[in-house]
DNA sequence: CGGTACGTTGAGTCATATCAACCATAGTGG
DNA sequence: CCACTATGGTTGATATGACTCAACGTACCG
């Protein structure tokens, strides 16, 4: 398909089905934004924005998942988040008008929509509900990355690893078959979970001869949601 | 001393003097929170609020330390910041309308405005100002979680302590006599780094021999910092 | 003077990283 | 159509960083 068939979003529209920031904006505000904005593709694999950058913009989500990570030393990933439908997603740079400290990939083919910095800065300034959004937003996100930081700086990688897919369950849910709806290389696992692919090959394998999951490829097939959340040690 | 002998500081004058968010403030916004805030003296290892409570108002701390950590399952605490004068702790709850998601506790003895949350939330609403500048502090600090997570994650516990040290000397500088200007216990410096309290005395005592560090108790002197930021695999 | 919190050291163990080899798959180009 | 290559997945062997446990020293405090 090609690019100018896939139809353009229109914010107020999408802000109702995927539940984006822009609810908060009145109709002239999303029609501003509907007018400024840049509709995109991208591919799995294609970087939206890599660390260090400067950022003219920010990106809203309408289709697919982006990996959010940040670059080790020896070039090994840590992935920070995911992005998925309704999410934004360099905001943080934009508004603290700092360089990029994350790059951002695509996991699962994209439309997303490019929104210059300028609009989001004078949105805040004119709506204050909609800065304050931002703000709930942000922290939120900040307690995250909190309970992230006390994850893995005490638990094993047993435990992170139950956790992680739980979370994955949460945010990307099941299919009918009960697979989860996000497909990673274990790769991607290990550097979410903050480990090494060996590692996680290993574990994941226990976690199937332990009747908790069931593995096809990238498929991940979750048998035992319970077993899953006493490995990982949270309880809720 | 006692409490009431300690004079209550204006907040326009310590915005000036310790650089509190409240620079970006009206004088009679200031003279609002002046009005309406509570000033309070904790002694060390007092706790201002503890995880999962309800917040009911913000700090803004004007002399001495605060640690800001999550209480691990085992109750091993992970410091997630440190918060010294001219910084506002607990904001995020407020903000997010959410439980607390840490605990502050005093390091060095403290005195604190305690402002109420309608507060943070009317200047938010009413300043816009002052609303893109608590977003930029959020954003900022979200970044620095960001980079810690990468580091606990990938990095190695001599590498983190090093990198910790670095940071403290950032943070709080060092006396006339190169010796850190905060005072942690070996504990406290594990539950910084994410690790044992032993091997942090262990690895200390490496430092030590290497000519990196001097130990007088909980006295840090600060050696040879180019050798420090090697070891903590950071270049800047 | 006993108590409590903190610091230190040693020994043993274990989880996890590392290294290496190998297989499967898919895309590429001649 | 077939090597060729790249990428991802898997497994085993080995090394080791870091944790745990335990004992003991030290210092301050009421």
């Amino acid at each position: 398909m090609k690019q100018q068939e896939v139809p353009v979003p229109l914010c107020e529209r999408c802000a109702f089905e995927n539940g984006t920031i822009f609810r908060h904006l009145s109709r002239e505000e999303t029609d501003l934004i509907n007018f400024e904005k840049e509709f995109r593709l991208f591919k799995r694999g294609e970087l939206l924005y890599s660390e260090g950058s400067r950022i003219s913009g920010f990106y809203c989500i309408h289709k697919g998942i982006i990996k959010v990570f940040k670059t080790g030393l020896d070039g090994k990933e840590q992935i920070i988040r995911f992005a998925k439908p309704g999410d934004i997603i360099a905001y943080r740079s934009v508004l603290s008008n700092e360089l990029a400290c994350t790059s951002a990939k695509v996991i699962e083919d994209c439309q997303v929509c490019f929104i210059p910095s300028e609009i989001l800065i004078s949105l805040v300034k004119s709506n204050s509900t909609f800065a304050h959004e931002m703000l709930k937003l942000a922290c939120h996100e900040l307690g995250e990355a909190n309970s992230f930081i006390t994850d893995i700086a005490q638990k094993t990688v047993r435990e992170r690893l139950a956790e992680i897919l739980l979370l994955l369950v949460e945010d990307f849910a099941l299919d009918e078959n009960n697979i989860l709806r996000i497909s990673l290389t274990r790769e991607e696992l290990a550097n979410i979970v903050g480990t090494a692919t060996e590692s996680v090959i290993r574990l994941l394998s226990e976690f199937k001869t332990d009747g908790l999951v069931e593995l096809n490829g990238r498929k991940i097939k979750i048998l035992n949601k319970r077993g899953l959340l006493k490995i990982s040690n949270v309880f809720n």
